[in-house]
DNA sequence: CTAGATGTTAAGGT
DNA sequence: CACCTTAACATCTA
């Protein structure tokens, strides 16, 4: 379930497993994964090099290569990393396999294909020419403030929105919202600068906090939305029946009476 | 069989 | 032009 909290397990994976090893080669299994490269290119790029580095933007895992420019990763709704050994059963959905020269091999697999590998030249320029906003651990109160003040919209579709601030998706701002009691469809003009420090510190606190939980809503309280989010979920805080809507072409799930939509006040 | 699922984006409308 | 909404993408499960 790739939002940030999900990629950043993914990048620490990949720098625990895959750093400062010679690819042997590139095994493209679909190359519709390759959207703008091809197997040809990525294997005259990689082969023989090693990634020695990698960082993640919002949802994007950009991994850097000796030889000086960056594999970019996107996972989509059902991409993963898996690393194993040559003699393991290679993972079922695995599109491309990056195999090392230790015996070991690295597999993007990705059931639905909405995820994507890339080559880029420079992470900067890439995240300019995709209009992407501040990763959401990266920016600060300031910003933040700054940046909704100008927003239109309702609440949970600027979360959504990844040119606006980059790393919040379905679950988490729905996770987000819940934890400060804000119906999703708020519209964000109606916010005063309170509300909008309470949705901020709400952005750290459950972005941190799954990542602390390895991303797996197994791990995460039982007081969150999340464990609780669909099916016949009650909220966590009151009992009430959580209540479904679709906002901005998702699904968002909210607590009716936790979440009440704000009627005259422009704060909480 | 149909609807919907964690994401992104092109295309259409206002 | 800016903004918003919808459909489409590929595949599996309820």
């Amino acid at each position: 379930m790739p939002e940030l909290p999900e990629v950043e397990i993914f990048k620490r994976y990949l720098d625990a497993t895959s750093l400062h090893q010679p690819i042997e080669g590139v095994e493209v299994r679909n190359a519709y994964i390759l959207k703008k490269t091809s197997a040809r290119e990525l294997a005259r790029r990689l082969k023989k090099r090693g990634f020695e580095s990698s960082q993640r933007h919002g949802k994007h895992l950009f991994v850097r290569t000796d030889g000086g420019f960056w594999l970019r990763f996107h996972f989509g709704m059902t991409g993963s990393l898996q690393y194993f050994k040559n003699n393991e059963q290679v993972p079922r959905h695995a599109r491309v396999v990056f195999v090392f020269a230790n015996n070991h091999r690295l597999a993007f697999d990705d059931q639905r294909q909405f995820g994507g590998i890339d080559l880029v030249r420079d992470v900067d320029e890439f995240l300019k020419k995709h209009a992407l906003g501040p990763d959401a651990l990266e920016i600060d109160l300031w910003e933040f403030r700054k940046i909704l003040r100008k927003c239109h919209g309702v609440v949970k579709s600027v979360l959504l929105n990844q040119r606006i601030i980059a790393g919040i998706g379905n679950l988490y701002a729905d996770e987000i919202l819940f934890r400060v009691r804000m119906h999703p469809a708020t519209a964000v003009s109606r916010l005063n600068d309170k509300a909008l420090t309470r949705i901020f510190r709400a952005i750290g606190y459950v972005l941190r906090k799954a990542i602390a939980a390895k991303a797996d809503a197994n791990q995460m309280p039982q007081s969150w939305l999340l464990p609780h989010r669909g099916k016949d979920g009650k909220c966590p805080r009151c009992g009430t029946r959580l209540k479904s809507a679709n906002i901005g072409g998702r699904t968002a799930w909210f607590c009716p009476r936790c979440q009440k939509p704000a009627v005259h006040k422009s704060g909480l």
